[in-house]
DNA sequence: AATCCGGGGAG
DNA sequence: CTCCCAGGATT
């Protein structure tokens, strides 16, 4: 017969790191953070791959590097800069926190990067994912990444019917990680095991006959891959409504204003307007919310564009209308601007604000032509 | 333990 | 359309 017995090595077993440094040395993906050992590029390569796949980071990358090649000058940057040049990434708090910490270690840490996972783990954005990460690729120390490839990985090899958001969970599979691990390469084998992951064992229809481990994993000699690892279901999303002015001032530039520090696209700007309310209409959101922002009063004409997009927690509807101003200057705390066509691309924008500018402009180019 | 925080690519 | 991505902070 040629049927085999589905024979596992169980787990740890130190020819698993082995075999996968073998596979991670023969196949690595080139990425442009990979090769070097700079903990200011390790860094940061490493928040912006927070939740954000690999095709996506790496012209960030490029031009983050390329604007800001060290961190005595990004901690010298202004907010507003490092914000553009994170727009469009998404999690803006990431790009936040990068600049407070490069002003933090400039200024209270002589520009020395914290060389330990543990002193990494106290910075801002820093949790127990980064902080490995850095440390293991950057100063070779020998601690274990849990990421999401890692945690497919994990739960196909001991094939772990349990679901996975379970801190006690989650707690067993960064043991289990850190019990692989290779304590001689421990950079590489972190980044070979989401390597695995990424182009192997992938969410559904993992290539198993490719597979480098697939002698170790109980998933693959269960037949469960597919199912591994369980995770919560989601609840629905909510439908929420936003209005958005569009407002001009006599040399026909457009008012914008900054969205607050924290919460939603916090820094960035957009144009004035908000969520509405339950039970709220679009004009009478736009009136409040104005009164809000700047202090100005308005009247509300026709809609110029709409857009709708889904983000992580809720289903966007933005409507954008023509508006006047009927009463008052711009006044308070938010700041806001008059922005001409020509300037608008100097300013951070959401994808959605970005998204009605372009149809304004598309259909009304003659709104700029006196900028 | 639950919620918030973006945007995009793959299937 | 759904899922999920080199997660972290807050409550």
């Amino acid at each position: 017969m040629n049927r085999k017995k589905p024979k596992i090595r169980s787990l740890p077993d130190p020819a698993f790191a082995s075999i996968l440094l073998a596979w991670f040395d023969h196949s690595a993906t080139e990425m442009p953070w990979r090769g070097q050992r700079d903990p200011y590029r390790v860094w940061l390569s490493e928040v912006m791959l927070q939740q954000t796949r690999i095709a996506a980071a790496e012209s960030y990358y490029r031009r983050f590097l390329e604007r800001f090649p060290t961190l005595q000058s990004l901690a010298e940057a202004s907010l507003d800069e490092v914000l553009k040049l994170w727009e469009g990434l998404g999690y803006y708090a990431r790009a936040r926190n990068l600049h407070r910490v490069a002003q933090l270690i400039v200024n209270e840490h002589n520009g020395q990067f914290p060389a330990s996972a543990e002193a990494l783990q106290t910075l801002p954005g820093i949790g127990r994912y980064t902080a490995a990460a850095i440390a293991s690729i950057a100063f070779g120390e020998a601690v274990a990444v849990l990421d999401g490839n890692v945690v497919r990985v994990l739960t196909r090899l001991m094939d772990i019917p349990d679901e996975v958001s379970q801190p006690a969970v989650m707690n067993r599979l960064w043991a289990v990680a850190s019990e692989l691990l290779s304590p001689k390469r421990p950079g590489d084998y972190n980044q070979a095991l989401m390597d695995l992951g990424r182009m192997i064992c992938t969410p559904r229809r993992p290539a198993c006959q490719h597979c480098p481990v697939r002698e170790f994993c109980l998933a693959a000699a269960n037949g469960t891959m597919e199912q591994r690892p369980v995770k919560k279901p989601k609840a629905p999303l909510p439908q929420v409504r936003a209005a958005a002015a569009v407002i001009r001032d006599q040399a026909g530039r457009l008012l914008l204003v900054q969205r607050p520090e924290h919460g939603l696209l916090g820094g960035l700007w957009m144009l004035p307007g908000g969520h509405c309310l339950p039970g709220e209409s679009y004009v009478e959101c736009l009136q409040r919310s104005l009164m809000e922002l700047v202090g100005i009063e308005i009247r509300a004409g026709k809609e110029m564009a709409a857009t709708s997009q889904t983000l992580a927690h809720f289903r966007l509807r933005l409507r954008a209308f023509a508006c006047e101003l009927v009463a008052g200057t711009p006044t308070g705390e938010t700041r806001w601007a008059w922005v001409s066509s020509t300037e608008l691309s100097r300013y951070s924008l959401g994808k959605a604000d970005r998204e009605i500018l372009e149809r304004l402009e598309q259909w009304q180019p003659r709104l700029f032509e006196e900028c």
